[in-house]
DNA sequence: TTGTCATCTGTCACGGACTGACATAAATTA
DNA sequence: TAATTTATGTCAGTCCGTGACAGATGACAA
């Protein structure tokens, strides 16, 4: 890696730092872009130059994220019902955020806190949960051999299970044990969404074939 | 009502209609507040006066429908099961949509067509309609004679409902026959969400109790 | 009708989030 | 070292949104 790429991941990562350490101390909305690049000593059009906008940066890692959830779906055993798979491939990943080094953990409490803070962020943060919903759909799909596109039961399936994991985590919006709440509260609506499905409902075996009205198949 | 009122109450519709219509031609981020302000001939000041921000504006019909679906599911029986009274609430609110007066129907399609080709404003409503979803998990706790408060099985139903009506509502982005789609497309996915669920677990009958950690009792 | 009062409105000034254009400085490569 | 690419800073400008103030306009009582 030459000295130019690395000095674009120093500033970016130090950015990073510079605003959550803002955000937390001053509140996300009141912490300015000009802020964050004066703390970096960076202008403030390079800061647009590293980051979309400033919500951008506050979310900045949800990407990251997503791909250690895909991942751990995509690792899970391809014989397990899709609906374990999901409910482990989660788990795995929360639990993931207990056993990381410490640092890693204490990111993750700093994003939720900043995130927990502020409804805007919060609503947005679930609308990138909505497009790592797509890619676990298409996965669910692929192991339940159907087409995404015209059978809505990989989505609602998926949209189960996230809905299970939203839940849990609305419920552990405390400050001290908050991991702990946290990983508790979710495996325990994990366990209620288990309960509330119908056993083999995941797998497709039997009901109807859930066609549903596109463009090109519309009723009537 | 006075004619300060009324006159109040004609320039927030002005205000609506104007912009809905720029929205239409120009789409959304490209129609500023000044043009929509101008069109109604009122300084851009005086459009904050109205609302919020040009978001709010765009998602104002949302309190609008927020009240005819909680209405509607307060209105459902006592003694039936939650989850059939939340389908039928639904199943009503839109099908209003399509039995309403023709310039009622008319606004609704407009609001989609906006909505939908707009990815933060489709986040917003999606924001929004989790404000729906309190409303209705008080209403559900109710019947089930459950405190919300520490019992997320009310949540999780409501939550698995939404999660129903959202993807009925994501298979449907067509043009022509929108509504007839989207009907269809919600009627079915309601289907297929009864179908996945265990009978009688919406009227905790039987199962867990359904602790959770908060402030309170969080364990360890 | 008139005068007081509350409220609505426009104007002005401002801050903060972004963006395009251009020049400069730095790193890469030959 | 020279030429080329690429990152950065500066500048000017748009748009969203807000506080402050003054003037206009209904509401209401005498």
């Amino acid at each position: 890696m030459g000295l130019r790429e690395r000095k674009k991941h120093q500033t970016r990562l130090a950015l990073i730092d510079s605003a959550f350490e803002l955000f937390l101390c001053q509140g996300y909305e009141a912490t300015t872009v000009d802020q964050i690049a004066a703390a970096v000593d960076v202008s403030p059009r390079t800061f647009f130059r590293y980051f979309g906008s400033k919500e951008d940066l506050a979310l900045d890692f949800t990407v990251e994220y997503e791909e250690l959830i895909t991942t751990a779906l995509a690792a899970r055993p391809q014989d397990e019902p899709p609906f374990t798979a999901l409910a482990h491939a989660f788990r795995e990943f929360i639990h993931a955020m207990e056993t990381n080094a410490a640092e890693d953990t204490e990111r993750f409490l700093r994003h939720r806190r900043v995130i927990d803070a502020n409804p805007t962020l919060l609503t947005t943060s679930f609308a990138r949960m909505a497009e790592i919903e797509k890619k676990l759909v298409v996965e669910v799909a692929r192991r339940q051999g159907t087409d995404p596109a015209t059978d809505p039961r990989p989505r609602l399936l998926v949209a189960f299970i996230t809905s299970a994991i939203r839940v849990g985590f609305e419920c552990s919006v405390d400050g001290a044990a908050y991991l702990g709440s946290l990983i508790w509260n979710v495996e325990s609506t994990l366990t209620l969404a288990e309960e509330a499905l119908r056993p083999g409902w995941d797998q497709l075996s039997l009901g109807s074939s859930g066609q549903v009205a596109t463009k090109a198949s519309s009723p009537r």
